[in-house]
DNA sequence: TGCTTCTACCTTACAACGTAAGCCTTACGT
DNA sequence: ACGTAAGGCTTACGTTGTAAGGTAGAAGCA
């Protein structure tokens, strides 16, 4: 029983950050379901309350957590080569840009928007990002209501998503056949299906990319509030 | 012990629809987290284990609780005059509207948006919904291109609500301090609060409303379809 | 009629969750 | 050297969803 100090010393010190890393981890891989705190003690060989001297609890572990996708947001959008802004409407094409690699990192991260509606955090990163966008603005020449109305039209667009409707996503066997139950009752909607449809290569369902859609959408808003900007 | 007849036969019999209606209820009241199994029962007058006998568990009266919003949205938008459509730009102002109805719906069951993200339920109303906005959208000469690219433009628009950003809402104390500590950081936001604040009679915070934000987002897309409609 | 089967309730029990309370060891400041 | 605090562990509790099985009465059938 000497050699205690070898086997008791079983591993770096625990430290809020990895706690959250780990948890950012769990989250990324199984689901955010699949975050609780025991399995969390567990994969950083530890128990469930040891938890607790670092982090305010579970509440305290989703808030962390996704503080840490904002901060790696942020992070993306300020790698982004400044943009000269000559001429006012430079703004858009900027905005968009940040926009984009907000996604990328969101689509890294795809619990984020459902833990981001539960508990509706203000994170300084989040803040810095919008500000951002604000300043962008002004320069494209917004005055400061249509920055305001802007911000609450582009919604959670900023940080890379939107809510998406349920369609039908995978090859599910069920929902094709509640599909076929309720297709008499959606004539519009069965047509547009096969009309685009067959325009893709690959199934008659999974044929919305989603990349394309956000950026329609985003385009779309951009394009209005430019229109808007200029006419004053 | 004679009228065990009368002291059994203490109710109605249970049945789905009252279940699912109950679960509407206390979630329209004390919110999606406060709708247990238990909790549930007891408004019935009635144990847990009884309401498997009605519905799939949890996750079906989750479900069969958002049907039941998303068939007062059909409900609400079918009671609207139909438009008359002479003009093709008629389809935007009827658009509008339907959406504006299954918005009144939705701010009556502010928990929907929180469960259509969890579960992606896919549901009868809400393709019938959709279904009549594609068909106004077609009577405006969409292809079916742009009606697709239109429907994820709008997102969860459609469905009355956008996925709002954690501006500071109540006026929390500690939320307040907050603020103070990152306001230097976001020097334009901070700008803007100031500037768009004093127009309002209100406090210094929550001066956002909801519903002229959630038009202005709304008619943005709107507008910005009708050109791409009226251009080919 | 009597027997069976089904339905809709109940009872009990369990595993998993977040976390309160408290103990034990180690490290460090004085 | 000793107090003290940090950071781990153990135990335990209340709440959650739900599996398993019991039971009384209605319904079907002989």
């Amino acid at each position: 029983m000497v050699e205690t100090t070898d086997a008791t010393r079983r591993r770096t010190r625990l430290t809020r950050d990895a706690v959250l890393r780990r948890a950012v981890a769990i989250a990324d891989e199984h689901g955010v379901e699949a975050l609780t705190m025991r399995r969390l003690a567990e994969e950083l060989g530890v128990e469930a309350m040891s938890l607790y001297h670092h982090v305010r609890g579970k509440d305290g572990i989703l808030d962390g957590a996704l503080e840490l996708v904002l901060d790696e947001m942020l992070d993306a959008v300020s790698r982004l080569e400044p943009p000269d802004l000559a001429d006012p409407r430079d703004w858009q094409p900027a905005v968009r840009a940040r926009i984009l690699a907000a996604r990328t990192v969101m689509l890294r991260h795809r619990w984020t928007p459902q833990v981001m509606e539960a508990r509706n955090a203000m994170t300084l990163s989040a803040a810095r990002h919008v500000d951002g966008i604000v300043a962008l603005m002004r320069a494209g020449g917004f005055s400061w209501d249509l920055v305001h109305h802007g911000l609450h039209a582009l919604g959670s667009r900023v940080h890379g998503f939107t809510q998406e409707l349920g369609e039908p996503e995978g090859g599910d066997a069920e929902a094709e056949a509640v599909l076929a139950q309720i297709a008499p009752h959606i004539p519009h909607l069965v047509a547009m299906f096969s009309e685009v449809a067959h325009d893709e290569p690959g199934s008659t369902l999974g044929w919305c990319d989603d990349q394309t859609e956000f950026e329609f959408g985003l385009d779309l808003v951009l394009d209005g509030l430019e229109r808007l900007a200029r006419q004053g």
